[in-house]
DNA sequence: ACATAAATTAGACAAAGTCTATTTTAGGAC
DNA sequence: GTCCTAAAATAGACTTTGTCTAATTTATGT
């Protein structure tokens, strides 16, 4: 319940098992028993989570998935747009199931990180970038801590 | 010699071993033997050097330096705001001598980081924050990789 | 020169992530 | 359903980056 996030909530999130393996079909991604379980975590709602969260989330009733594979998962995910990197912390990675545009606030004395939505950041001016460079992405981190 | 930073070359930095010290001692930092080294590395010239290179460079000749002493001297000269802490590489942190107002572009392909002056890149348009927020920085990463 | 708090050190340790060799599975052909 | 094969998963060794601890050394005020 961000103060600073007030997006429509109207996602398109899987709804059921089924959905979630059209979605990883359509993104070009072979369901597995495994990719599933990390995808109905990942997926159920916008949210940052470590790989080390998402490999404890999957294993809480019994091990189902290896460590190797929730790293190699999140990578193909990511790699087909279902994830996003987000590198603000130095000690780990966080994988947001949020892939819409938009930025971060990272609270550096605990590590929490929030979405800002992309309609409370303007970046009104880039410089003038060499032609053969594509620009992958903007990223906006308003670093801060409580009072 | 960045296309994109065309920063008046007119900076601050120590020029004798003298000046290094006044500006450790300003900067309230006791400076020993292995702070001095370090520092001569780092502020030589604007730059951005990740613990590992420090390390290194400091123990070019001979070992003069551990590592121990290389991770604490660069979070204290951070602390000090002699250096500034750049997170954009999910594998390892970026110490920049460079601690005025400015940018980054990073080639998520090389691990390059070159720096975009503040003037190039306008904000224009901030989150309203909760009050007891303090802002230690804003980031903007531009993520390219070429062609 | 002495005292003492601050700084340095070696090396053990930890956390995050990668890699390899082997086994298992998904899914197409029949 | 069975067979086949490429793709995926796995255990666990390994690597990299960084932290911690307990012992030693140094900076600096008196
Ligand atoms: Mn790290
Ligand atoms: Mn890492
Ligand atoms: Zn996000
Ligand atoms: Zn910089």
């Amino acid at each position: 319940m961000s103060i600073i996030l007030t997006m429509s909530e109207l996602e398109k999130f899987p709804k059921t098992r089924a959905d979630l393996v059209v979605m990883l079909r359509n993104a070009g991604i072979t369901p597995t028993h495994q990719r599933i379980k990390i995808g109905e975590v990942l997926f159920s709602r916008e949210q940052h989570l470590s790989a080390e969260q998402v490999l404890a989330a999957v294993n809480q009733e019994d091990d189902e998935v290896s460590k190797a594979t929730v790293y190699n998962t999140l990578g193909v995910f990511a790699e087909h747009g279902l994830l996003r990197e987000v590198i603000v912390d130095p000690s780990k990675v966080f994988y947001d199931s949020n892939v819409s545009k938009h930025h971060h606030l990272f609270y550096s004395d605990t590590g929490e990180l929030e979405d800002i939505a992309d309609e409370n950041i303007e970046v009104s001016k880039l410089p003038n970038l060499p032609s053969d460079l594509q620009i992958e992405e903007v990223d906006v981190i308003i670093r801060v801590h409580r009072n």
